[in-house]
DNA sequence: TCGTAAGTTGACACTTTGGTCAGCTTTTGC
DNA sequence: GCAAAAGCTGACCAAAGTGTCAACTTACGA
């Protein structure tokens, strides 16, 4: 038999322990950490309400392991960023990846979101500090672009906080999107014709060239 | 005397809400609507919690009395579009206009913000509604300015969710804020810069010019 | 000054909910 | 096959938190 105990073992505790991380991101970027309870969570994932403490010691234990899990994913994000790539392609291809990033991963986008605005309580130190590092060396890239004559001289941070700001609207406050788009829901082309307007209108500006 | 019965009762009454609704701002602010303890909002206000039951009969009375009030106090704003003005002009004035009032009035921007994030549970039809129309008056004259060739034609609606989206960055995400820009807390010079970059790169561009 | 309405409040009832636990079943390693 | 470890779970508890209430005080109007 191919599989040995080891593997077996793995295989529940893994299993189990993704199925309370899946619901839990559902219910958490819903109704917020306090809002959340653990009975629905367990609900969801289809786990007794005490099997979900037989994996995790507490709710604030599957928040953390939720929050620190997404924050690696986004790094992909920001691959487009390199030094050796054109401004304009890097900044075009940012911000499709991080729109149809955050289009696909709606809730995570949300449920870290909504952990920011109530102040970054259960952000671990570690985290922070990789985000912080990461803008660090994009702003890098940015500053040695704008030296070298490739782009007009910005603020670099700012800028990021502006693509940032811009690609995480559209699923972070649906409803506000929504409605100024005066739609019911927003779709793939939606996302499409955000990304063209963003990027748009940081590359060439929305005035008339003198 | 000047001051009538009902002056005085007026006044008791429109004394303890408006402290009531102060507190919550403060509160709702930070915790979100289910991690808001009457208590805390009562002790806040320094009222007994019986008390704050006498002026609202729920939590969520609370919760909507302060939503409502601030969608109300956000069209000023909005103010500097008008057909009238010139585009350069009215979007400077905007983005200064409104990363100012958030500044200013960050735990409103913030409890609005959790709002929405959360699906907007609480927001009155009505209300929504008239942000709708508000944001259509002003699609309108970007559209009219557009057409009348003073600037490149460009979506409005996505372009007011840009504005948007970047002036409220700031103060409903602050931690990130902080930790893209290298600050420990964010100042009205910080404010500054931010509006120099936005309006700079909305209405430049940021490549150089061809 | 006195009756009435408004305002105040401590104590309490009731529900929700995070977390525990003791005993059970299944799986594993040998 | 069997002991030990891992996994499972219904029942329970204590804390917290929303909303109520009946009695009390203050303010007002005539």
């Amino acid at each position: 038999m191919a599989r040995t105990a080891r593997d077996q073992e793995e295989r529940i505790r893994e299993r189990n322990r993704r199925l309370i991380l899946k619901a839990g991101i559902d219910v958490f970027s819903r109704k917020g950490f306090d809002g959340t309870r653990i009975a629905e969570i367990a609900e969801k994932s289809g786990l007794p309400k005490a099997n979900v403490y037989y994996y995790f010691s507490s709710k604030e234990e599957i928040y953390t392991a939720i929050v620190a899990h997404l924050i690696e994913s986004w790094d992909d994000a920001l691959k487009p960023i390199t030094a050796e790539s054109e401004p304009a392609d890097a900044f075009r291809n940012y911000v499709r990846a991080k729109l149809e990033y955050t289009r696909r991963n709606a809730a995570e986008s949300r449920l870290f979101a909504s952990e920011i605005i109530h102040g970054a309580r259960f952000l671990k130190k570690k985290d922070r500090e990789h985000m912080r590092q990461v803008t660090d060396r994009h702003v890098e890239v940015v500053d040695g672009w704008i030296a070298a004559g490739k782009m007009m001289p910005t603020d670099a941070r700012h800028l990021f906080i502006m693509l940032w700001a811009a690609t995480q609207f559209y699923s972070d406050f649906e409803p506000l999107a929504c409605d100024a788009l005066r739609k019911s829901r927003l779709k793939a082309e939606d996302y499409e014709k955000a990304a063209e307007t963003v990027i748009e209108t940081l590359l060439c500006g929305i005035l008339p060239k003198a």
